[in-house]
Parts: C-alpha cells; sequence; structure tokens
DNA sequence: CAGAATAAAATAGTAATACTATCGTTAAAC
DNA sequence: GTTTAACGATAGTATTACTATTTTATTCTG
C-alpha cells in the first residue's frame, strides 16, 4: 500500500489554509507536529505559540499557513478522511458483490489505523485518535452552517454517501441508509472512545472490535428475515 | 407529568458546583440564563462575564457558584441526563414485556424534549438542544478520565447501564448490549444534529424521526431471525 | 553577479478570556 | 445589635488569539 500512496496529493479545501503547508519545508514541520501536539496535548490546550516553540519557530509564521488552530483542525481531519476515502474506492472498486463491496467498507472505514500505511510527514495513526477525540469539535460550533457552506466538510459528507450508496445496494428497501452510514461512522470513532475511557459502555475490548460490533449492526440492519 | 416533577430535585454530584445554585435565587437566574445564553452564542463564546451582565449580576458573584464554564457545562448536562433517568425509570417501570420496555426506554430516551413537561426555572427544551450541540465537548477533552473517577459522569453512564439491560432482557445471546445502548444514546443525539445541520447525511426529516431510525436499527440488531 | 522577490524570524502590541483577590454594602439571622 | 452570609464593584494577572511591522536570510531572475 505504502508505494500507492507515495505519490497521491489528498485534495483539502484550499479555503482552509493562508498558504499550501505542503509547498514548503516548514508548512510540512507544521503540520507534522500539530498532530504530535494536539495529540500530546488536547486541543484545547494546543496553541500555535506553544507549536511554533516545538518547530524552533514562532506563533507568526505559523499564522501564515493556517488562520486559527480551527481552520488547522478542519484541515487534519479534511486530509484524513480524504485519505481514508481513497483506501475505501482502493479496496471496494472492484468488488461486484453488494455485501462484500460494503463488509469492505465497514472494515476500511472502522479498522484501527494500522502503521505500515505511512504518508510522508504525517502520522496517520496519531492522526487517527485526533480525529477520535477532537473531530466533532470541528462542527459542534455556532458557524457550521456557514463553514458547511464553504465546503469545509465536504470530503467527509463524500464518505457517508458512498456507504450510504453501498447500503442501498444492499437492501433497496431499507429506509435509513444515510443515517446508518453516518451511524456507523460516527459510532466507529465513539466506540473507540468509548473503550478508552468509559469500558464499561462499551462491550468493545481485545477480542471484540468496534469492527465486530458495527458490522453485527450493519446487516441485521440489512436483513429482510428478521423481525424487527 | 408537570405535578410530578415540582417537587423532585434531581441529584447533580456536589463537586460540579462551588455552592449549589438551587439554594438561592442568584443561584437559579445564573441556571436558568446560562441555558438561554449558551443556546443562543453556543458554548464557546459564552463566558461568565457575558452572563453577569446578563442578568444584572458580576462575573465574580458566577464563580461563587461555578468553578468555571466547563463545570457549569457538566452540571447543566447531569441536570439533564438525571432528569431523563427519571422519565425512563417512570415510564418503564411497570412494563412487564421485555420488547414492550426496551420500545419505551427507546422512545423517552430519543423522542424530543416537548415544553409541557416544564421544570420550575429549568427550560429542559433548550437544555436538550444544548446537549445535542455541546455534549460532547463535555467528555472529549484531555482530564476525561481524572473527571470520570470524580464522578461527573456517573448519571449519563448509569442511564446507559440501564437500556443496556433492558435490551440483554430482550435477547440475552445479543453480544453487544452496552455498545448498543451508547449507539442509541448518541446515535440519537447526532441525528438531530445531522437533521438540522447535514440533512443529506441523515433520513430523518418531518416524517422519519431519529426514534423511527433507531428503533428499527435496535429491534433488528435483537432479532433472532435474521440472517447478519 | 546585482537586484528583486519571497520566506521566515523577531519583536511589539491589542483586545478578550479566564480567572483571583479584596473591599464595601445590604439584609437576614441569632 | 452584632455577626455573618450574600452580593456587587473594582482591580489586577497570566494567557490566548490574534495583527502589524521590521529585519534577516534565501532564492530566483535577468
Amino acid at each position: 500500500m505504502k508505494h500507492l500512496f507515495q505519490n497521491i496529493k489528498i485534495g483539502v479545501n484550499k479555503k482552509l489554509f493562508v498558504k499550501d503547508p505542503d509547498s514548503t519545508d516548514l508548512g510540512k514541520r507544521i503540520v507534522e507536529n500539530s498532530i504530535l501536539l494536539i495529540h500530546e496535548m488536547g486541543f484545547e490546550q494546543f496553541t500555535f505559540k506553544k507549536l511554533g516553540a516545538r518547530i524552533g519557530s514562532n506563533e507568526s509564521s505559523v499564522y501564515r499557513y493556517f488562520e486559527n488552530k480551527h481552520k488547522l483542525l478542519l484541515y487534519l481531519t479534511s486530509w484524513y478522511w480524504g485519505w481514508l476515502e481513497y483506501q475505501l474506492v482502493l479496496t471496494t472498486n472492484g468488488i461486484p458483490n453488494p455485501e462484500d463491496k460494503l463488509k469492505s467498507a465497514i472494515e476500511v472505514l472502522t479498522q484501527p489505523v494500522s502503521i505500515d500505511t505511512s504518508f510522508t510527514h504525517i502520522n496517520e495513526v496519531l492522526l487517527s485518535k485526533i480525529v477520535i477525540n477532537e473531530y466533532s469539535k470541528s462542527y459542534l460550533i455556532k458557524e457550521v452552517d456557514k463553514e458547511n457552506k464553504e465546503g469545509y466538510f465536504e470530503i467527509y459528507k463524500r464518505l457517508i454517501l458512498r456507504m450510504g450508496e453501498m447500503i442501498i445496494a444492499v437492501n433497496p428497501d431499507y429506509a435509513y441508509p444515510h443515517s446508518l452510514s453516518s451511524t456507523i461512522l460516527e459510532g466507529s470513532l465513539h466506540q473507540y472512545f468509548l473503550q478508552e475511557h468509559f469500558p464499561s459502555l462499551t462491550d468493545c475490548d481485545q477480542h471484540i472490535t468496534p469492527t465486530d460490533y458495527l458490522m453485527d449492526l450493519a446487516f441485521h440492519s440489512l436483513s429482510t428475515g428478521g423481525n424487527g
């Protein structure tokens, strides 16, 4: 998988940055270290000043790339969803059987990110943890409708719509394909969070994965033989 | 329902406040107006200074009741979950049939809060909207394990465990009762949010409610006749 | 190779936030 | 009639989230 990614650039909405961080060495260091720092201290404690200090640069230089830390978070998470979308398309493209296709999709979207799919300067394992812990904060804001119109959530929405279509392909009569799709993606993040911080609120542990649970949830919902 | 609630006090963890806001008139005004103000401007823009101005008091007086706005949010949401738990117990207590019981539970926990169940100075309709928009922020923080140990999330956890038991009663062989329970509660908040801000990501609208969707989800999962 | 343009570092400064501390007034409680 | 609790008012601090300007270093172009 590594080689395939080497020459691909994830297309993030250009309004999310002032200057493309991919275009310079400093920009890449900003992105790379913001992931490490947000993971370490959490989004609330993270500031551009701390990031500047960390990379031997300063606040004002970071502001040349990102308007504020909210936009940086949107950039990072958009990148992550774009990266996942790429894996989703790659994995499911050639599968003709709808059930098999959806099964693969759920696997790609809910399995833990593994270390070996490393993408240049971005640590996807840590980034996936940031998504679990911080993604909600990027849309649970007063400005959500305005930012949605600006297209800041496009990739995430596309991802859910893609899986939604796969759900419809399995059972065209199912009444809630989009809700189920959004539940699977959001539920996956939530189950990973619970596993780490509220283990009594989940059945996921060393043996049961969020993927197991969500796979069961999806295919039970789509089965036509049930009495639900 | 109104009369029943009139003399009940929701038991919120005492560590969440410096001084019980229920014990004074100012305290009640702080709680009442914090709900209005957080709903109006969102949690990020909300400050104790603005709240003080709003109630014709000042910042320092608010600090006499709540350490900071994070604790205030925990207080408000704990109160909300406690209020919902009370309704849950009241509604489901006498139901002998497990399916009927779970059905009632899902209805109570996922239906929109109606105006007529008004509780003194607290506007539950607005409070439920605050929970939809802000609750995640109360636990998606670095200090979550510490605060969990302090018991700040007890009521929410109890609510999920209660519904988890009802799920087990319907189908003791189901492998994911706690995950399903947490998914229903969290998924309900999420579907309401999507309905308002990302309608393309949900099937819930004027005719289909989050309750419809989650009811279907739950009972399909628990049905033993399915091919999932 | 000179000069222009670009990028980054350094410094300074501002308004707002998130508090903490102190003091004076009022009003009720003993 | 005095203690005490409650509240309001004011002041002050460290940090945050920026904006602006100036200086220095690098690179690109003719």
